[in-house]
RNA sequence: GGAGAGAUGCCCGAGUGGCUAAAGGGGGCAGACUGUAAAUCUGUUGGCGCGAGCCUACGGUGGUUCAAAUCCACCUCUCUCCA
């Protein structure tokens, strides 16, 4: 195949917004390389198989996959079944349950569907890292061992912290790293993407590839998005994330509701906008800090719905956030319920609407205010409703149904 | 293999026989204030029940007791020191 963009083009594009790069020289001779052979770069990325929501956090390394793609690459997307085939010992009592065949396809069909909205699936592929570590030998996996020190591995800093702290280091995690390693030895991966986080096991990659007499991956790092809560990294576990699957009004408010320190940050790994943009619009944010996170909001929005769902979610939020809106979302969700003949009172109602776990937890919001209906705080628990009741509930800041009684 | 320490709610951590659904902190949630930001203040934070109350819970199992997170036995797991 042909390239459009020349090795040092291409170098400069590849380049921007990384943290790290192990080494410059070597990605550029492999691009010159394979630009002279009309070659494709290898590209890895690996993915758990265990969590198939992509959220916002993840998109920083898939657009960094994108540009590869576009500039004629080949991107491998990862799936590290085998480990989550034989479940995790590191979770301690919850022992991450080993996943099926069923779950693992099921989990790769939506991981598909996901980074379909950022990679072309069509020059994507998708592989399972259970193709070569099963058919691995006990005497493959010593070798394998055999090529790494403990001292090495208690240099990641995860491990060297826990060791420090008499925290427990299964065993088999020193071999994690040594199988997401080998993925590149069997891949050979020109190069491996990855988050910061992911620094210390991409090097290994590259020790690995070298043990097994193939020259080492060019490793590059990208910026660990922290979530919602400004904190801590976005993930599902924490529940700081956003996820691009997510219905636009959703997104929307969820950017709404970051911190405003954040904001650069979120730009900067989240939108395309030029460096001239950028520093106009982190010169905005000190002084009209509430547009530039509405425009923040809309862009991702529509990055995963389109400009016209940006745009109507945006107009959503004012309504019910905004001075001259009413309050209320624009598209409410509608919850029916079977109403028996002696009604239904209000806290099963916030329950089976779904805006509460439990009864318990109803009553909490009700007794503190958190709860309307039609637009009034409620403050009667045991208010009743019968069959044929229609109206507007709101349970805390988000929850809002539009409940029938059937 | 030997000796010792430990396992408590989402997390950290107090609690050594009843007053303990379990102090305190963090986190979460809600309210006030705002820009669904931050900061601050207040409240709340196992489940069921309108309620009296009932159920579940302090690593696991069994036991002592009117009564156990607390005492005993065994088991599981973790850490430390020695070998």
């Amino acid at each position: 195949m042909k390239f459009e963009a020349t090795p040092q083009e291409q170098l400069q594009i590849l380049t921007t917004g990384v943290v790290d790069l192990v080494t410059r020289e070597e990605l550029l001779t492999r691009l010159e390389k394979s630009y002279q052979a009309g070659k494709p770069l290898v590209v890895k990325l690996g993915a758990d198989p265990s969590a198939p929501d992509i959220h916002l956090g993840h998109t920083v390394v898939l657009q960094k996959m994108r540009q590869f793609q576009a500039l004629g690459h080949e991107v491998v997307f990862l799936i590290g079944d085998f480990t989550g085939r034989i479940g995790d010992p590191t979770g301690k009592k919850k022992t991450r349950p080993a996943l099926t065949e069923e779950e693992v396809k099921a989990n790769a069909e939506t991981y598909k569907a996901q980074i379909g909205k950022i990679l072309d699936l069509g020059r994507t592929r998708l592989v399972f890292n259970s193709a070569w570590l099963s058919a691995m030998t006990f005497a493959d996996v010593l070798k394998l061992t055999s090529q790494y020190t403990v001292a090495r591995m208690l240099e990641r800093d995860d491990f060297a912290n826990r060791f420090k702290n008499q925290i427990p280091i299964s065993v088999v995690e020193f071999l994690y790293p040594l199988m997401q390693g080998y993925d590149s030895v069997a891949l050979k991966a020109d190069v491996e993407l990855g988050g910061v986080d992911q620094t210390f096991n991409l090097l290994v990659g590259r020790d690995l590839q070298k043990s097994y007499g193939q020259a080492p991956q060019v490793i590059m790092t990208l910026p660990i998005l922290e979530g919602l809560d400004g904190k801590d990294k976005m993930s599902k576990s924490l529940g700081n994330y956003v996820g691009i699957n997510e219905p636009p009004d959703q997104i929307y408010g969820k950017v709404m509701s970051i911190p405003d320190d954040l904001m650069g940050k979120w730009y900067d790994l989240l939108t395309d906008l030029t460096p001239a943009q950028l520093a106009e619009v982190k010169r905005r944010a000190g002084t009209e800090p509430k547009a530039v996170k509405m425009q923040l909001a809309r862009r991702i929005t529509a990055q995963y719905h389109g400009e016209a769902a940006g745009a109507q979610a945006e107009a959503g939020f004012e309504k019910l956030f905004g001075k001259t809106g009413d309050g209320l979302p624009e598209d409410l969700e509608e919850a029916r319920l079977a109403a028996p003949a002696e009604g239904l009172s209000l806290v099963r109602i916030i329950v089976l609407a779904g805006l509460a776990p439990s009864g318990g937890e109803a009553k909490r919001l009700i007794q503190q205010g958190g709860v309307k209906v039609d637009q009034e705080k409620q403050t009667d628990q045991n208010r009743l409703f019968r069959h044929g009741d229609t109206f507007i509930l709101q349970a805390g800041k988000r929850g809002f149904r539009k409940v029938i009684l059937d």
